[in-house]
RNA sequence: GCGCCCGUAGCUCAACGGAUAGAGCACUUGACUACGGAUCAAGAGGUUGCAAGUUCGAAUCUUGCCGGGCGCACCA
């Protein structure tokens, strides 16, 4: 989630990677999976960007506690050229024209920026949907009938304290307002209602405060706790060339998921961000990850897929039509045939458990295990025949396996969301 | 003060209670005038923060310290 109140940062891009491999590994090990990005739309935060990209669209100066980002100045000229008629709107309806079309523009740049980033959600989920859907009232209803709900001192309350909260969380306050939590609460209830028996929620490690509200919601619906699963990512640290990029929104030098692609790649952000269980602090360097060396792990699986290619193409090149003859396992007795032959077995069980344990990263190391398992093979073992020698089983049965390895290099990288390029 | 996460080689990090704790980088030394050298082979590098406990067996589980990160709203 986050608000369309601005672009996205590197905050966000680690569970951006990170989330949609868990989609791609929970489908490949057979679950039915849906990604929702769920869009922080409503509350004080929206009010203050739309005052900031009015302030701005006006030439006042921004509210103190306003959004100070350059982006704003550029929303509120785009606003302007694309939308003039809102600069003629009554004093009072001004506020919410800018912001609206602000709100347009910046969730449109949120989703081509994770599209981009090869993050593709199946729902787009609004939280002010929630309200006027009247999903809000709806889940309070399920809790209420379930018997949780309470008033105390004017607010309503949901009784989480009875499943392992701290305390009871308010979900209307006395002046009538609904709270975040109340929005939470709804969403939950209506992805239960839309047949999801679990819900994965990925949140930093600023939120871990959240997993015991969140699963006492769960049980408050009747549900066992882990029909709410939180999973904590803790923070990415950020240096360049050993110093630490300082991230601060108000000194304006924060790092954008786009930055971070302009700077480094898809390929090579994506798999940055997958390769290590995120409940371990992280630091990357922009300068090492830059570099096509092996500093950066996804240029080494990626070229093992290309030079597979390679070889593939220069046996094609030759006339040779392994498709056509049969693989004979029997025929690979070479120490390095048998350890790849043992390294490609191992892939479902990769999968089956990087998606049993929430950690894609599995599919990560497998691959770079695998692909020193092919060097090896292939500095140890001639695949083509050379010059006039004769075409063999042998060469044929080769062949299978490198094209064997060569698919599971592509699947496992596809199941991160990064390229298996041809040629590099 | 209470709570959550983390501490493993010089650096970035693996390891679903199980074999001699493993990779990459950096460092040292080697290997192609025939399939891509963005590769491979070998070497060196460790009291897994400290201490106790549980176990046949602990980096992993428990407790206490030390150090780092992040939280503890009728905010979102």
């Amino acid at each position: 989630s986050a608000n369309p109140t601005g672009p996205l940062h590197l905050g966000h891009t680690r569970w951006a990677a990170v989330g949609s491999a868990i989609a791609r590994v929970l489908a490949a090990a057979g679950a039915s999976v849906a990604s929702e990005f769920y869009i922080n739309d409503r509350g004080v935060q929206m009010d203050k960007f739309g005052a900031s990209v009015l302030a701005a669209a006006t030439g006042r100066p921004v509210p103190e506690d306003g959004y100070h980002g350059g982006y704003i100045v550029d929303l509120a000229a785009q606003v302007l050229a694309e939308e003039p008629e809102l600069s003629s709107l009554p004093d009072d309806e001004k506020l919410a024209g800018f912001r609206e079309a602000a709100y347009r523009r910046q969730l449109h740049q949120q989703q081509q920026v994770l599209q981009l980033f090869r993050t593709n959600f199946d729902v787009w989920s609004s939280e002010r949907a929630l309200h006027e859907s009247n999903a809000v009232e709806h889940g309070f209803d399920r809790l209420r009938a379930q018997g949780h709900v309470f008033e105390l001192d004017g607010a309503t309350w949901l009784r989480t304290s009875d499943f392992g909260d701290d305390k009871d969380r308010v979900l209307i306050k006395a002046d009538g307002e609904y709270t975040y939590f109340a929005s939470d609460t709804a969403y939950y209830v209506n992805k239960r209602d839309r047949g999801f028996d679990v819900c994965i929620y990925l949140l930093g490690a600023d939120h871990h405060g959240y997993v015991n509200r969140l699963k006492a919601v769960a049980q408050c619906n009747g549900d066992d706790k882990d029909a709410a699963e939180v999973l904590i990512g803790q923070l990415v640290k950020i240096t360049k060339g050993g110093q630490e990029v300082k991230l601060s929104k108000r000194a304006g030098n924060i790092v954008t998921l786009e930055d971070l692609v302009d700077e480094v790649g898809v390929d090579a952000a994506r798999y940055s961000l997958i390769r290590y269980p995120v409940d371990s602090p992280l630091t990357l360097d922009l300068e090492v990850i830059a570099q096509r060396t092996n500093d950066n792990p996804v240029f080494y699986v990626q070229y093992a897929h290309a030079r597979i290619a390679s070889m593939l193409r220069n046996a094609s090149d030759l006339g040779i039509d392994w498709r056509e003859a049969h693989f004979e396992p029997g025929l690979l007795a070479h120490e390095r045939e048998n350890e790849l032959l043992g390294a490609l077995g191992e892939f479902p069980r990769i999968v089956a458990s990087a998606a049993e344990l929430r950690e894609p990263h599995r599919v990560a190391r497998y691959l770079e295990g695998l692909a020193t398992t092919y060097h090896r093979f292939y500095d140890a073992c001639r695949v083509l025949p050379r010059g006039d020698e004769e075409l063999t089983a042998e060469h044929v049965s080769r062949l299978w396996l490198c094209a064997a390895t060569r698919q599971t290099i592509a699947n496992g990288l596809d199941l991160i969301g990064v390229s298996a390029p041809d040629r590099m």
